[in-house]
DNA sequence: CAGTGGTCTAGACCACTAT
DNA sequence: TAGTGGTCTAGACCACTGG
């Protein structure tokens, strides 16, 4: 692992066990320097992953805060490693409504930037938080980069096992969605009514050299999908 | 303006002007620092902010590509420069409700972390995407950081105004959203009917020393609104 | 193996904050 | 004005891609 990596980690971890909060001042950039025995370049990138990711903020002058929000039972919109990272405190279960090797529909394949015939997984699961109906997801993988799944995998966390057992790096994705109502089909899965408000969301996950592998699309329950960002604010 | 983020700049217009797309190449870090006549890291950071924005993606040992997304109409969640910048192409107009120097709500001022009884400017606008209504938006902003608005600039970009004319530096936000159904009121400002499904987002923005000093809530038509976020994947 | 991006260092100097 | 974070450099060495 990367010394920026483990540092930045190693202040997540930090800042968890000391149960700090918003405003909360950290180490001054000397003394972390000296406690991880590394270059202020170093110190300065892990920070920088933190300050993307949201969890600090740096004043010029004035010292490394933690940032952090506090509502509570929102769902980080950007966490695609399932929602493990964001709902740990949650209860949250899949159900797995159907899977099989076949051939793309015509969306998913565009959306992949595949031919029809090329062969993928197709995963359709019913997501459950504190047993609660969350939503329907129907997923596309690319079978030539996810070579294998089975139930017991697909029932986890399928990313992961990507990312883990298959060694597959995620590079970046896109994510879409707009609001619509439900058709009769989701709503049943939902246990909601036609007409009833839906979020729908579309994301393409990409691996680190930009070639396209997982196609989704999820429908969210309006009742239980509360969703959060944190946005930093580049190039003024 | 310091010498990444020109080269940021410039490289966006770069890209622009030669009218590039998804996996077009690049020139090699090499040739950037000998055109540009900085450091490597100096390239490398200007690079980094592109691709956290979305813009572009690198590959070592091969190259640095062209992302983007080639899907019309989508609204980039997280630009809050109002709407200029993703929707460059589009005719965007706000018609103003409401303006009053007054006291916060209770939710605001939970929100912007004061009193009851500090100042805010509230804000009250309809926005337009070519002709068609898009939100409802209610803004709340201190006073003792924006000092000053009138009709004029509430009618054109705010953020424009604040970052430009009253020199302030906006760090960072946090953004929250729900799907709901419509109440009688909002439907009718969106000229849809009651109980329609919309997307609630409620947004905090801060300036760089982590104080927040706007608190928005925005109501989206179902119809017009469809939204877009560029990810990367930070830590596996 | 050559090409290309990524990590890390040591240090100079700059810009903002707080007192 | 001392403290603290930000920018930028020059260079060594590493890791991955692709012919």
């Amino acid at each position: 692992m990367l010394k920026y990596q483990k540092i930045a980690r190693e202040l997540e971890k930090y800042i968890e066990d000391n149960a700090m909060v918003r405003g909360d001042k950290l180490p001054i950039l000397d003394d972390l320097m000296k406690e991880f025995e590394v270059s202020k370049s170093t110190i300065t990138k892990a920070l920088e992953i933190l300050e993307v990711k949201g969890t600090i903020y740096q004043v010029r002058g004035s010292g490394i805060f933690v940032r952090g929000h506090n509502r509570k039972g929102y769902i980080n919109l950007l966490s695609n490693q399932g929602f493990r990272q964001s709902l740990k405190d949650f209860e949250v279960s899949s159900e797995l409504l159907e899977m099989a090797v076949t051939m793309p529909t015509k969306e998913a394949a565009t959306n992949l930037s595949i031919d029809m015939d090329e062969e993928v997984y197709y995963v359709k699961r019913l997501r459950r938080i504190q047993g609660q109906r969350l939503c329907v997801e129907e997923s596309y993988f690319k079978k030539s980069i996810v070579t294998y799944l089975n139930e017991q995998i697909v029932s986890e966390s399928i990313f992961d096992y990507i990312t883990e057992a298959l060694n597959v790096n995620i590079g970046f994705s896109d994510i879409f969605f707009h609001v619509g109502k439900l058709n009769k089909k989701e709503a049943g899965y939902l246990g909601l009514k036609q007409d009833d408000p839906a979020l729908y969301k579309e994301s393409i996950y990409h691996l680190v050299n930009g070639e396209a592998f997982d196609f989704s699309r999820i429908v969210y329950s309006y009742q239980q999908s509360q969703f959060y960002i944190q946005a930093n604010n580049y190039l003024p």
